[in-house]
DNA sequence: TGTACATCAGTGAACGCGCGTTCACTGATGTAC
DNA sequence: TGTACATCAGTGAACGCGCGTTCACTGATGTAC
């Protein structure tokens, strides 16, 4: 029978790994739809028809990006509803954790920011996709919680789609700061406010 | 003399909008690094060769389309800033004036939210800078409103950096909704919802 | 107004190049007995 | 353990194609007098 630890099957998977890391490096400051199979091949050391042994193309490259960058994002938001302490400074660590993924894995949160608007349709409608799961399972933790009592499902929505966003935004900050050469402080300090800000507009909502 | 208003002036400003109208109609749903000179001198009707007598290179029609996007944009933020009303009420001013511009320009629109994190740096480097100077308006204003007595420098700058990124998200959640085929109403809500929220936050700041 | 000359937006042919994809192949790894 | 055969990840040559850029050109528009 076929052994998941064959040799050959850890071959394979070296390969693979170096074609994902080769899109990763190239697309640092390039977009998934400007890139070429024969680059990415180029840079992971391979022929080019090596490339069609693993994906059927670009797109389905792009997709498996995306599921490796989904699944750093997915345990993140899993760490930030598990946070405890009062509400208030649960803010602090959403904008540490987020902090983390970046420092600990910058390419595939670039990767996720530039695509997710990005000109491959396929690679953005699988992040829209996933970001909806994500917004769902936020809304469910808020939901939860006794400062939403009262609130309609329409504005549990609202507020954690406002929330995931903020994420994004975060991340592209921490982002922008590292090409910059700054240190994290100025945007930590911008985000986390932003985020006391929106949880005062929660505990006096409707106002 | 050569006048403005010319023979030759006006075919060369004509050959010029059709370059760029036909750019902004291919990126409908493809991003800038991956679109060639020649599909865009294809589509516009002229010669590939005409096209270097409008730009030096892609990164230059890009730019020019950033300029003619942000003017837009530009001149939504000064309506914004302009609104009356009191400030729990102008968010939906707000909203409004942003579901305008996306329904009167939604290429441009497209083009600006695409290619803020985009893969072309020369593009993405002019808009930053365009929407840094964009929030500092805007921070100038709020810190003009009474609301903002005795908040610092930081605060405010937090809090005009959260208000332009909203004014994205909700361009960006029009889009969908058309892509979609939904009407508006739902985008607008939330939209409204968000911003009343972040004015509910900034009414109690800082707790 | 007419004429002679200058300007310059757009043309069309040509170039070398890297692209994505196909194909038959090689040779190491895996399997059956 | 040894042998004969099957599998299959990666190869290398070949293809047709569209790309960006160059160049000398054309002919309508603009200018000087």
């Amino acid at each position: 029978m076929s052994s998941d630890t064959g040799l050959r099957e850890t071959q394979r998977r070296r390969t693979r790994r170096a074609l994902l890391d080769a899109a990763l490096a190239e697309l640092t400051d390039r977009s998934l739809g400007s890139l070429g199979l024969r680059e990415v091949t180029r840079a992971a050391g391979v022929a080019p028809t090596a490339f069609y042994r693993h994906f059927r193309g670009m797109d389905e490259l792009g997709t498996a990006l995306v599921e490796e960058a989904l699944a750093s994002l997915h345990a993140t938001v899993r760490d930030i509803l598990a946070a405890t302490g009062d509400a208030g400074r649960r803010g602090d660590a959403v904008v540490r954790l987020v902090a983390e993924l970046v420092r600990g894995r910058p390419a595939h949160v670039r990767f996720l920011v530039r695509e997710r608007h990005g000109g491959v349709p396929a690679v953005r409608d699988a992040i829209a996709g996933h970001l909806d799961v994500l917004a769902d399972e936020v809304g469910a933790a808020l939901a939860a919680d006794a400062l939403s009592a009262g609130w309609d499902a329409d504005d549990v929505t609202m507020l954690s789609r406002l929330l995931v966003d903020h994420m994004f935004m975060t991340a592209s900050a921490f982002l922008a700061a590292s090409l910059r050469g700054e240190d994290w402080s100025a945007a930590t300090g911008t985000a986390r406010a932003q985020l006391r800000l929106i949880h005062l507009g929660r505990v006096n909502w409707p106002g």
